[in-house]
DNA sequence: ATCTTATGTCAGCCTTGTTGACTTTCCAAG
DNA sequence: CTTGGAAAGTCAACAAGGCTGACATAAGAT
């Protein structure tokens, strides 16, 4: 890619600017703003269902790693099991998410969405989709690559290493 | 480092490779994951003194903006008063923030933070303006734009006019 | 004098997070 | 075969922080 800036460049000068405080700032504010809107769309469909945002990332990476363990998807969405629990029983209860025995091990279960799992997947991953493509093709391609080295920058380690996980297939 | 390149295609001329879902879908989870991270470092402080990160953003935007009023922080805040007031209640009461009658108009309140309100707004800042300066030195400055260029455009409108009010002074 | 705005507050509800305790299932090591 | 421990589920209780609705005050605006 095209940065390479080491930034350690010209020491009493600037191209460390957007390292400033104010800078910096900005970064966190852009954050705030940007993550409400970016969760905006999905919220209103999952409202109108009667669910909320923990029912759309259970939803989001069951599909993405159809027949997961509840335990990865607890380590992957970093709440208790109780938590994740309560939502798994209601979509699996509405039909949504399908819970299998496994065959290896058949203390786990492999969590897979239903027909209308897929379906609630796709209104809600398109919502989203929408407004990342926008904001995509806003910014073009040259941003994008730097809106993600940044934002993988940002991450724990280890929510980095799930995200390579996900991510690696496709690509 | 990884592979962020968009292995950029040689379409007819033109990379639409970044708007490919499984692109967006990356975006969508370098999102979610890298939010964690930005919030991680100022929980763990807030959680020590009993707070939460509704706090965080009262105390953010009053010292962002020193005198604002509560109907102002309101609209920031995307919250009801009854939520916002519960927070200012404590934080007032725990000496954080102090408010004071408006002159011209003695309806309104104006906030600011006291000194034991700036020296934890300070503590926050520096945890994760360290994450965010990390995170933008390891990117290099042509990210950092961009990575301000998608992050903008994907703000709603009323969001994204609070982000240039609030931003529009220093650089 | 009346209408409206800004703020505060009480009560109650929901979602989603937490901890702790306990059970069931079942793999694997002794 | 027995037993230890991991994976999963469940129940109960609690807290933070959203929400709505209702109501009270003070004070600017008409």
């Amino acid at each position: 890619m095209a940065q390479v800036a080491p930034a350690v460049a010209q020491k009493s000068g600037e191209s460390l600017l957007f390292l400033t405080d104010e800078q910096l700032r900005k970064g966190i504010e852009a954050m705030f703003f940007a993550y409400r809107g970016f969760t905006a769309d999905p919220d209103r469909i999952l409202e109108e269902k009667g669910y909320g945002r923990a029912h759309h990332r259970a939803i989001h990476f069951i599909h993405r790693a159809p027949g997961t363990t509840v335990n990865n998807l607890l380590s992957i969405l970093g709440v208790t099991k109780q938590s994740l629990n309560r939502v798994l029983r209601s979509l699996i209860e509405d039909g949504l998410v399908e819970s299998r025995v496994g065959h290896r091990d058949k203390r786990e279960r492999h969590l897979y969405l239903t027909e209308a799992g897929l379906e609630l997947e796709h209104q809600l991953s398109d919502a989203q989709r929408a407004r990342m493509r926008d904001a995509y093709r806003a910014a073009g391609p040259a941003a994008v690559a730097g809106f993600r080295q940044v934002l993988e920058a940002m991450m724990d380690p280890e929510m980095r290493r799930h995200f390579h996980r996900i991510t690696e297939r496709g690509a």
